[in-house]
DNA sequence: GAGACTATACTTAGTAC
DNA sequence: GGTACTAAGTATAGTCT
C-alpha cells in the first residue's frame, strides 16, 4: 500500500484511461441513484441522457425506453416546443419532414399541371370556357404561355421555313392549341 | 429550536408542500452540480429533463436549447435510433411525418388520376394506344371502368327511359368514353 | 421566499482482495 | 472486471436570520 495519496480525496490527478472509466461508471451509478431518490421523493419525472461523443451506444437514465418517453413528454411541453424548432434542424425526424415536404411542393406542382393540360383537352372536347372558374383560367393562360413560348422557340429554330405542312406533321396538339383554338371548337 | 428533529438526517418524513419545494430546489442543484462534475471529469455530454407531470414549464440541465442539443444527438445514436421509433409516434415531429404521409398518398393518388384522365383525353386527340406503356394501360382500363360504372349507375337510376337523347344532352364525356371508343378516333 | 450555519449522513478515491 | 473496505471529503435537513 503506497501512502502517497489521500483515501477519499476528490483529486482525480492521475486520469488514466482505464481508472477514468472506473470512476464514470462509479459516479454515474450514483447520480442516477441521487436522481430517482429525488424523482420518488418529490414525485417529480426525471430523464437522463450520457455519452462520450463520438460512441454509438449512449447510457441513459432510468432506462433508454423509459428515458425516451420521458424526453417526448418534456418535448411536448410548452417551453421545450418552441425553442425545438431551432435545435432539431438537422435531426433525422426533421429531415424526413423536409424532404417529403420538399417531395409535395414537386409533385403538387405536377397535379396542377396535369389538371390545366386536362382542362385544355376538355376545352378542346366541348367543356365551354365559361365553367372555369378564376384559378382555373390563370393556369390554363400559363399553360398556353408556356405552349406558346415552346412553339415560338420551334419557329425560331427552324427559321422562317415552318410552313403548315411542317406544322401538320410534327405538332398537330401544340399549333391546335397555341394559335387557333381561342375559342371553343 | 426544536431539538425533536435531527440535524442532516434525510428522513423527510414532513412531506408539507412548501418544504419539498425546497428539497426539490436544493437537491436538483447539487444533481446538477454533480452532473457537471462528472462531465467535465469524464469529458462526457450529459442532459438532465426534469418536470413535474401535469405543468407546462420543464427544468432542463445544463440549460433548455443545450439539454435539446444534447438529447438531440442522443437521438442520433444508433441504440436510441432503433428504440425512438416506438417511442416517438406521438411526438409533434412524427405526427406531422404521419399528416404529410398521409397527404402524399392522398395527392399522388389524385396526380395519377389526372394522368389517366390526360391519357384519356390525348387519345381522343389522336395518340396512338400503341404508345402507351404497361402502367398507362392499367390505368387507363381503371379509368374505364371507373366512368362504365358511372354510367351504369346512371342508367340504373333513369330505368330503361334512357334513350340516346338523354345522353347526348347530359353525358357527352362520359358516353363517349365509356362505351363507343374502343380504339382510335 | 433566499442565504448562512451546522451536526449528521452520505459519497467517494484509493486500495486490497 | 468486480466487491469490500476506509479515511477524507461532500451533501443534506433542519434551523435561524
Amino acid at each position: 500500500m503506497s501512502h502517497l495519496a489521500k483515501k477519499g480525496c476528490r483529486n482525480t490527478r492521475n486520469l488514466d484511461e482505464s481508472a477514468r472509466k472506473v470512476i464514470l461508471k462509479k459516479r454515474l451509478a450514483s447520480l442516477c441513484k441521487q436522481a430517482e431518490e429525488l424523482s420518488i421523493l418529490c414525485d417529480i419525472k426525471v430523464g437522463m441522457v450520457a455519452f462520450t461523443p463520438g460512441e454509438t451506444k449512449a447510457f441513459s437514465w432510468p432506462c433508454l425506453t423509459q428515458t425516451n418517453a420521458t424526453i417526448n413528454e418534456y418535448l411536448a411541453c410548452d417551453e421545450a416546443k418552441q425553442q425545438i424548432k431551432l435545435f432539431t434542424q438537422e435531426t433525422y425526424l426533421q429531415r424526413k419532414v423536409d424532404a417529403r415536404e420538399k417531395y409535395i411542393g414537386k409533385i403538387e406542382q405536377t397535379a396542377k399541371e396535369k389538371e390545366m393540360e386536362n382542362l385544355f383537352n376538355q376545352l378542346a372536347w366541348g367543356k365551354s370556357i365559361q365553367e372555369l372558374d378564376a384559378r382555373e383560367t390563370k393556369g390554363l393562360l400559363k399553360l398556353f404561355e408556356a405552349k406558346q413560348t415552346k412553339l415560338n422557340e420551334r419557329k425560331t429554330k427552324l427559321n422562317e421555313h415552318v410552313d403548315e405542312n411542317v406544322l401538320n406533321q410534327n405538332g398537330v396538339n401544340d399549333s391546335n392549341a397555341g394559335e387557333e383554338n381561342d375559342g371553343n371548337p
